[in-house]
DNA sequence: ACGTGTACCACAAACGTTTTCATACTTCCG
DNA sequence: CGGAAGTATGAAAACGTTTGTGGTACACGT
């Protein structure tokens, strides 16, 4: 059974009466076995065991110094883009000794700083993604834990990030061998790092092949986001636009195929628009058209970021923390059925 | 200053030196401001302040004997239908003491347990949604912490539940009301107490009108799962579908579409099939057509779930735990545009 | 002057571990 | 045979809190 009688569980105590030794010697048993006499140890194992004994955490905790949880805080859960994030984190530290806190900031600032520091007392390190907060905010939650960021960089903390630039060029550049020469960037949130990214090798491929952009937005990073978004594109004299992501890209298609928008423009029908997106989410590519869309490499971000953060912990803090490294993955265009000659 | 210069966090001894009082003190002053003179008090919070003092959680924990986290499982963060559920858990929770911890089991049973075995050790309690593991060991769970379970009934714990029957009887009265004879029904996984009740009231449904119902699958409960549906379906004599969930019905969708199938029957075109989902993911209002589907009060049941949890940790288990009361939330079901006439 | 009550606070024990230090027992070698 | 080196264990301190117990100081009534 494991638990005792009168429902208290079972201490290293009782364990290290039962097996008629003393609690150190029990200790030894589980965390440094070479220490301890191999039949004694067997003994203690088996006694541990009958008593279904599990080292109460906090008390590790306490003598220990270090909680063995590290917590993970993603802007919106339910933006598919994080799901991968979110899996690839858990993933890494599933059968580690960390167990992983996760939360969602709802997109809200000061939410997501409430949140950084109820977190930081309670976990050995923090993997912020995409921090919306300040970057003195940061730096003082960087003072209280170790913390690695993901699509943000800082002074404070290393980090890892996605080039955009490959996937950006990419996009550019095919829509400009359709033709394309005045097209909309459909903003994204105004402090989100992500957007400021995007706009500026959006802005930098179209100025050097001589693409006139129009700037749009902000918008909600949602699919509702694009209804307004694609409404105000029309008002736009634009063949093509380039969504933030793809959540706002489908609500942008959604709309404009109901107004009787064609996407891409139809040879011959007047008004149709190519829409590229960002992200590749899952439903991307399940739409009329498939969305032509830049895929982020996420999953192996969220490793990346895990295995930093892992390895950051392992080292116990030796002085000073080494200078950030930043690891940094390619994007890539994906061509599918919503962009299209002029 | 957060932290001392040596970098180690203020102790509560420190402030009670700083201060010219005990630790005690600082204690009452912080926990029980009844306590201790309304002057002394101020000058503590004053220097607690001044040092940056927070209470070391594992210290508390290790003496109270409570963790202040709760956990939540659910089978899968990607799926849409639990990003509410889980939205609506830590809402709850935002501005209590207790953080949450969520994990993921990737709809596996054996992750699951291991999962739910690692948090016990962790949280004061775990609320399990829709919970696959056998209920021997949702037993043995519950006699380590104290649990909650959404979408699952047991002996062992109370429970939060959807009643699917009024959603249901709708679906299949509409149906019937269209015309339909002879239906099918999309399986989702089989140790899934949601599939089981979805086809049980089905095809009580069914049987009182009549109605001849052919149950395919089991599928994977998500949009890829729905393409071998659909095609699967169409090899059958059937003119309408249930679908385990939105996923698969937005995936049998797509793919009826992609094969020229229309969606719902066209008058004068044979073949068309009339397609009803479940749970209102946000998707399924957006696609041409909309989903007909069953809605799920899904955030009320969050926090039905939430509150329970609160509740049971509230009053400090005394004795025996009181006789599992389980709240129960009608759905109802969303007419839109997937279904037809035959 | 003396108990009685009240308000405030300090002392110390306790929570369950890990780890340092000391000690007892072996073994080995000169 | 004596001591050094090693192995296996136990006692006790430490981690940072909370809380029960007790003591001091003061006001009050007699």
């Amino acid at each position: 059974m494991s638990t005792a009688p009168d429902g208290s569980r079972a201490t290293i105590r009782a364990v290290a009466r039962l097996a008629g030794v003393s609690a150190s010697t029990v200790s030894r048993a589980l965390n440094a076995p070479e220490l301890v006499n191999a039949e004694t140890r067997r003994r203690v194992l088996e006694c541990a065991d009958r008593l279904g004994y599990q080292p109460n955490r906090a008390a590790q905790s306490l003598v220990l110094g270090r909680t063995r949880n590290v917590g993970l805080i993603v802007p919106d859960i339910a933006n598919p883009f994080y799901a991968p994030f979110i899996k690839g984190v858990e993933a890494h530290f599933r059968d580690t000794e960390y167990a992983v806190f996760l939360a969602d900031t709802d997109e809200d600032t000061a939410t997501e700083v409430r949140l950084a520091e109820a977190m930081s007392e309670r976990v050995d390190g923090l993997i912020l993604c995409a921090p919306r907060m300040s970057g003195t905010r940061l730096r003082t939650v960087a003072s209280k834990t170790t913390i690695v960021l993901a699509n943000r960089v800082s002074r404070a903390a290393p980090s890892v990030l996605l080039d955009f630039r490959p996937g950006m060029e990419q996009a550019v550049a095919h829509v400009h061998a359709l033709g394309h020469r005045r097209c909309a960037y459909l903003a994204g949130p105004a402090n989100s790092w992500s957007n400021r990214q995007r706009r500026r090798y959006l802005a930098a491929g179209c100025a050097a092949r001589g693409i006139e952009l129009v700037e749009l937005g902000p918008y909600e990073p949602r699919f509702t986001g694009g209804f307004r978004a694609a409404d105000e594109v029309l008002a736009q004299d634009v063949t093509a636009v380039f969504a933030y992501n793809d959540l706002v890209a489908l609500g942008v298609l959604s709309r404009l195929t109901a107004r009787g928008v064609p996407v891409p423009a139809r040879p011959g029908t007047p008004g149709g628009l190519s829409l590229v997106g960002f992200d590749d989410v899952p439903m991307a590519s399940m739409t009329h058209p498939p969305l032509t869309t830049v895929a982020m490499p996420v999953t192996a971000l969220a490793r990346a970021a895990a295995a930093a953060m892992h390895a950051m912990l392992a080292e116990g803090a030796p002085g000073a923390p080494p200078p950030p490294p930043a690891a940094e993955l390619a994007t890539r265009l994906l061509i599918r059925g919503t962009t299209g000659p002029i």
